[in-house]
DNA sequence: CGATTCATTGACCGGGATCAAGAACCGTGG
DNA sequence: CCACGGTTCTTGATCCCGGTCAATGAATCG
């Protein structure tokens, strides 16, 4: 049984089967369990292990001043979540659960080890990055210059997309345990108004939200309405073309 | 004479001499002079050279359906501005310049080689790209949680902050040749707006604007007004700390 | 079941957008 | 040197999106 983390890299590299069990062992060497709202890693300590979600949800996200939360990402099944702990000797944020979760530990000597032996890894890990980082450029486009409506919709849109390239999509439908509290502070709106949006959403026929199960129930009118374009995230390029002009340039460099 | 390529990079990592030859001869191996508002890379293409800023300024931004510009960081003298082109093969967003710049050519292959060979100086550039990652987090919280007041002082103080950090300063000036239009596509404001908070900043004598030239005249009220808080920009402790546990487990690691 | 969190809806308000019109500042050519 | 056309900056008037405040349901959980 491939374990997330193995899935999400999946996304990025072809791997051996020899690779494939290293990632495998990797993941389930040691799990803990996370109740909703547990921090994993907190803004300013240094950990000496990695963390990957195994499943549930949990968000980069730090606090302010004034007491408000700013959600910087959020963090599916298959995600690390602080593989920059290498370099950086304190985070400058926090790392936490949303849902309850599952939460594997690696610790960065094992780790170590694997990046450096392992050049389809590393370059795996190496992509990730990279992705986190287009998300991230993303989300400023959003805050800056959509308006709320888009803005919910495209992050809806993007989680959507996520799980579909992770593959926990079922006939439109996926898990995405938020409260509208959440939504709220990733998008930089009021929990008031990402209710209105969503209303409008379900009026509009394009979303349908039972519990903490959400379903997109016209990808192609919800891509369009809040005009999602996916090319950031960076997915089906590595793993379909391992042998494109990039995937020799990665594999020469490592 | 250190290249501007080289100051930055020793804000994260110490260099032998011979290091500081490489990265200095990497600079000035090919240069070329663009004016202002010329694309360096643009979204979507591939360039076989990692470009680096060494005067004027420049910028990342992406061009929106609506024709908007978000514009989602500033490169000043010293900043790489795509190293990582090795991995995507298409980059997601573009590259421009903003005034009349000098911009450094290196070849990917030259670059590869420096990384492969030279640990300090891979590190430095690893740095550099958690530094790019914070500073785009911070723009979140920026968009997403602070008034217009507090965007703007905040860019600004940024700004001097990295320019006092590459040595750029000089008794609280600094060049800075934006024009309010690009403020406002960097913050997500109007240009009107961005217009009437540097007036408020020009009336509480905090900021004072000649032509391209800032002064920030009281930077310790200018921090405290905008709440700025620097420690996502993680300078100052790589450098000063070589030896810390940090500084080990990189070098350990690469 | 109370109690607490979460979702929903309405009424009202304000920060920033939009529209518009001058003013100041260019580089350029006569 | 000045006249010019084009940016860029500045300011006022008005409007609207999304915030704020508040009250009521709905759902979850000891």
């Amino acid at each position: 049984m491939d374990s997330p983390l193995l899935k999400k890299l999946m996304q990025f590299s072809d791997f051996s089967d020899e690779d494939k069990h290293l990632i495998n062992d990797l993941a389930s060497e040691r799990q803990s369990e996370y109740g909703a709202r547990e921090d994993i890693v907190r803004e300013g300590e240094h950990s000496p292990d990695i963390h990957i979600v195994i499943s549930g949800l949990a968000c980069r996200y730090k606090h302010l001043e004034d007491g408000s939360r700013q959600i910087m990402a959020f963090l599916v099944p298959g995600d690390p979540c602080d593989s920059e702990i290498f370099i950086l000797d304190k985070m400058d944020h926090s790392i936490g659960t949303l849902a309850p979760s599952t939460i594997a530990s690696v610790s960065g000597a094992r780790m170590k080890e694997l990046l450096l032996n392992r050049p389809s890894i590393a370059l795996a890990f190496w992509w990730n990055t990279l992705q986190d980082e287009g998300v991230l450029r993303e989300r400023i486009i959003d805050e800056g210059r959509r308006d709320a409506y888009s803005r919910v919709g495209f992050l809806i849109y993007e989680i959507f997309v996520r799980m579909r390239a992770f593959g926990a999509i079922d006939r439109e439908r996926f898990d995405f345990p938020v409260t509208q509290v959440d939504l709220a502070d990733a998008t930089g709106l009021t929990p008031v108004h990402v209710n209105r949006m969503l209303k409008q959403f379900r009026e509009e026929n394009l979303l349908a939200v039972d519990g903490k199960t959400w379903t997109v129930l016209d990808p192609a009118a919800l891509r369009k309405a809040v005009k999602y374009e996916a090319s950031y995230l960076h997915l089906d390029r590595a793993k379909r073309e391992p042998d494109s002009e990039a995937g020799q340039r990665i594999k020469g460099l490592i």
